[in-house]
DNA sequence: ACCGGAATATACGGTTGCGTATATCCAGCG
DNA sequence: CGCTGGATATACGCAACCGTATATTCCGGT
């Protein structure tokens, strides 16, 4: 029997890029197979449809924000500050899951589907946020605030076009990370 | 000669309504035309081509979301801490330009002409939140550092999917805006 | 070397959307 | 009341894309 040249992961992968880059319109599966070197002709043996496609790119991106971060912020340790951090890093810095991200929280504005996956993957960092800065802040309902901030900064920055008088970004939201945290 | 039944602003307007609720690949001429109870039959006199309504949403949004906001806010005057949540409120809560700028955000991330704009408006966003903030806090650099969280925090809340334990998200961002104002 | 079947290519029909060309409608003027 | 010109409708060609049907390629077993 013939074996796969083109598995279905690597199908999904293609798809994830196409979304960080041009949104869920951009997963087109003539473009995908085009940018994967191969026809359209395997695409149905792996997917019933484009739709089948875009669950099963949520599927990989959810497992991958949710379940391999936290693993690995866990794994790695460190003071609790110092983990709220790793964890931003690692799901808002990366240059693979940054974009996706912001695709996926866009597109959830307009798929309701998208929007449960979105929350479910949000209440999981935010309660990773809340524990690391709990150990710091007694009041419950500052933690929450504190959560809140650090969360939309972490998000919003991205998506934030201003300049800032001769500093860099980096330098503001190391300030930034210092009022949050509480430093 | 003929009226115009159709005006030009009529179109950028739909236009703009399409933007935000299906980003900009939901601009179709088409579409608009259908929900504007004619066929596209007059939009080429008004347009060159799909682009040029782009265009002129862009101007029009730009054009909204900076002089008509802030001149509101200069009119309407306040505590300056005041007067930063009603930009805010003004710029980040109205059911009009709310999912507008939204939809931009994202829209800038895959265009440069797009993104300069949002750049320019943006800026004028900052420097209005720099100047209230700077009249409560002496640090320039904590200046810019709450200048980028009430920002960040205005905009990415809306994108934000996870819920609070009990408490409704705008308790939430009550106790937050008391901690970026320093109340 | 051949063969069976899975993986992929090719070809097709249908839909949607853009932009253009042409026909029709209609207000206001003579 | 008919003319005229601008605004809109209708009709068309073209391209992208989906999903299906059919042909071809290529690997592994014999």
């Amino acid at each position: 029997m013939g074996a796969a040249r083109t598995p279905r992961d690597r199908w999904v992968e293609e798809g994830l890029r196409a979304l960080a880059d041009g949104g869920p319109d951009a997963v087109r599966v003539e473009a995908l197979a085009k940018r994967l070197g191969v026809t359209k002709g395997g695409f149905y043996g792996y997917f019933a449809d484009r739709d089948a496609l875009l669950e099963a790119m949520l599927d990989a991106w959810e497992r991958e924000s949710t379940d391999e971060v936290i693993d690995r912020v866990e794994r790695e340790g460190g003071d609790p500050r110092t983990r709220a951090q790793r964890a931003g890093m690692l799901t808002f810095s990366g240059e693979r899951l940054l974009p996706i991200d912001l695709a996926v929280r866009d597109w959830a504005r307009r798929d309701e589907a998208v929007a449960a996956r979105l929350r479910r993957v949000d209440n999981r960092r935010m309660a990773l946020l809340r524990e690391m800065i709990g150990t710091f802040c007694a009041d419950p309902d500052e933690v929450e605030a504190r959560s809140l901030i650090a969360f939309c900064v972490a998000i919003g920055h991205h998506s934030l076009a201003a300049d800032h008088e001769g500093r860099s970004r980096a330098e503001v939201l190391a300030r930034a990370a210092d009022l949050v945290l509480d430093r």
